[in-house]
RNA sequence: GACCCCUUCGUCUAGUCUGGCCUAGGACACCAGCCUUUCACGCUGGCGACACGGGUUCAAAUCCCGUAGGGGUCACCA
């Protein structure tokens, strides 16, 4: 290529559809995207899919419906087609059974006669001597009557790469460095199944070559795997693509994140009530940095500043802490509109009916809840009681026993009954100005009668601002909740106390 | 076990390539105080790290060697 012309950027994310997204792979999926976007290049989406009997329509649906809600999405691949396809690794058989027959005509690979048995008790043979096991060529070089003899026998045949033993295999990798591996200690490896079905080492090489992929992003995980597919690309004269390995997303323990961890899926997180917006600010945060020392990234911001070589070399760990402060912010960000939008599905999910509510009383609610919204999940504990019938709701027992320790409390709910039945109109002024005149008149202090009232009314002792509950609520429910409370709470409260300790 | 990678506050990280500006900076978390009817927000302050041991050097978180610890991979999966 001449002169000035700088090859354009291509990268791929090649996700197997055998699960959902994965948050390691989201922040891999990520890196490949901003670093497309970043260079002006071109975000491929590839499905490595091959004949693997765990792939499924599903997870298919899943993944690439998690990468749509992240928004990376892509210029390449399913849905958007393009002319290096098909992008389906499936689809893609016969040009990998091409590139086989090639190696085999070119004495670059060989059949292999080895039944999966003799190859075990090969292996567990060396496991028992303490030496690492490796092939021992044995079908290398078989005569013909051998192999005819084989063949006779019905015995299966699979496709090995022919691995010149001597010297190093070098991977430049953008982001670990140069890594060596000593070629000896290598095996002429299986790469084409009994079927004729190509195996993951070699599909890749062959995929990225004929998609023109210039940088290959992936997980440290697939570090292993990198000599070998770069002795692929040699033994089909091309040139290999650069590599970066990034680090691996580790649990709170330092471990590889699983399934036991509870939620690793993308999806998982928005059914919690996360934002895509601080997914990707959280994710791009792992083993990565700007220059400064800022912390929240719009995605224009994320793309105008990643590079590779700001990628750090060791594991992180995920820190949902962290990532709902994040999710805090960036709800924080939304109106009052878009944050009801996002909130309504909890409520729904969470058992209330707010389907006859009123979308400006909603609105109302949500806008009360204010910044103690973190993630949308949050709104069934500060709104939640609003959608319930008056002598539905429960009474928290930490609440009960924090602020009902003495007959005072409950003689605070029964006296301002008269009080709050007098106020007119019930709005947020006059109740404040009824209820604080009031309390003046009583002599005690603020908030050991705004918090027994809150109690009563909505059963937690966590919330907006009680003046707007009681607006909210309305009058009517509000005198009969604090009826309820006057002849529920006498009993509640002896019981938790007399229950105290116990849970 | 073999091969490969990694190692700065509890966590995410800046600084390491191009030794001195680092008595190591920021953020999350935590603790305390302020604000406040609660919670949350916000503000102020605090706690808190160069894994260890040797070198090299006038000087090392930064360079070299070793040790320890952690992780990943070792399929006819991807």
């Amino acid at each position: 290529m001449a002169g000035e012309t700088v090859d354009s950027v291509r990268v791929r994310f090649a996700p197997s559809p055998t699960g959902y997204l994965h948050l390691g792979s989201a922040r891999t999926a990520l890196f490949n995207w901003l670093f497309a976007r970043g260079q002006g290049g071109t975000y491929i989406l590839r499905v490595d899919d091959t004949d693997d009997q765990r792939s499924t329509e599903e997870s298919m649906r899943s993944i690439f419906g998690s990468l749509e809600w992240l928004g990376l999405t892509w210029d390449e691949g399913p849905g958007v087609g393009g002319d290096r396809g098909p992008y389906f690794q499936a689809q893609r058989l016969e040009r990998h059974q091409e590139c086989a027959r090639q190696l085999l005509d070119t004495g670059k690979a060989y059949y292999c006669y080895c039944t999966r048995e003799e190859l075990q008790a090969k292996r567990e043979h060396a496991v028992r001597e303490k030496r690492p096991y490796r092939y021992d060529g044995r079908c290398r070089e078989l005569s013909q009557d051998q192999r005819e003899h084989f063949e006779a026998e019905g015995r299966t045949k699979t496709v090995r790469l022919l691995v010149d033993r001597a010297g190093r295999i070098v991977v430049n990798d953008l982001i670990l460095g140069d890594v060596a591996v000593e070629a000896d200690t290598l095996d002429d490896f299986i790469f084409m199944k009994p079927n004729f079905g190509p195996l993951y080492n070699f599909t890749s090489p062959v995929d990225d070559a004929d998609m023109g992929i210039t940088h290959v992003i992936r997980g440290q995980d697939h570090m292993s795997n990198t000599p070998r597919q770069i002795l692929f690309c040699e033994a089909l004269g091309w040139t290999p693509p650069a590599f970066a390995h990034s680090p691996m997303v580790h649990n709170l323990q330092g471990r590889k994140l699983s399934k036991r961890d509870g939620a690793v899926g993308v999806e998982d997180y928005r059914d919690m009530g996360f934002l895509p917006e601080a997914m990707v600010n959280y994710l791009a945060r792992l083993a990565w940095s700007g220059e400064g020392e800022q912390e929240i990234f719009s995605v224009q911001e994320l793309v105008d500043q990643f590079t590779l070589d700001r990628v750090g070399k060791s594991p992180s760990r995920f820190d949902p802490k962290k990532l709902t402060w994040l999710n805090g912010h960036y709800v924080g960000e939304k109106t009052v509109a878009q944050r009801t939008d996002g909130a309504g599905p909890f409520l729904r999910r969470a058992g209330h009916e707010i389907d006859d509510v009123p979308r400006d009383k909603l609105e109302r609610i949500v806008d009360a809840v204010g910044d103690r919204l973190h993630t949308y999940a949050d709104i069934v504990t500060y709104a939640g009681y609003f959608f319930t019938p008056d002598d539905a709701y429960d009474f928290d027992p930490a609440a009960l026993k924090k602020w009902f320790k003495g007959p005072e409390a409950l003689s605070v709910v029964t006296d301002v009954r008269q009080t709050i039945a007098a106020i007119d109109p019930f709005d947020l002024a006059t109740i404040e100005e009824a209820t604080r005149e009031w309390i003046e008149h009583r002599g005690e202090k603020v908030i050991s009668v705004l918090q027994p009232i809150r109690v009563a009314v909505t059963g937690k002792m966590v919330g907006p601002s009680l003046f707007d509950v009681l607006e909210l609520l309305g009058k009517d429910a509000v005198l009969a909740r604090l009826d309820r409370a006057a002849a529920e709470l006498p009993g509640l409260t002896t019981q938790a106390d007399g229950e105290s300790g116990q849970s």
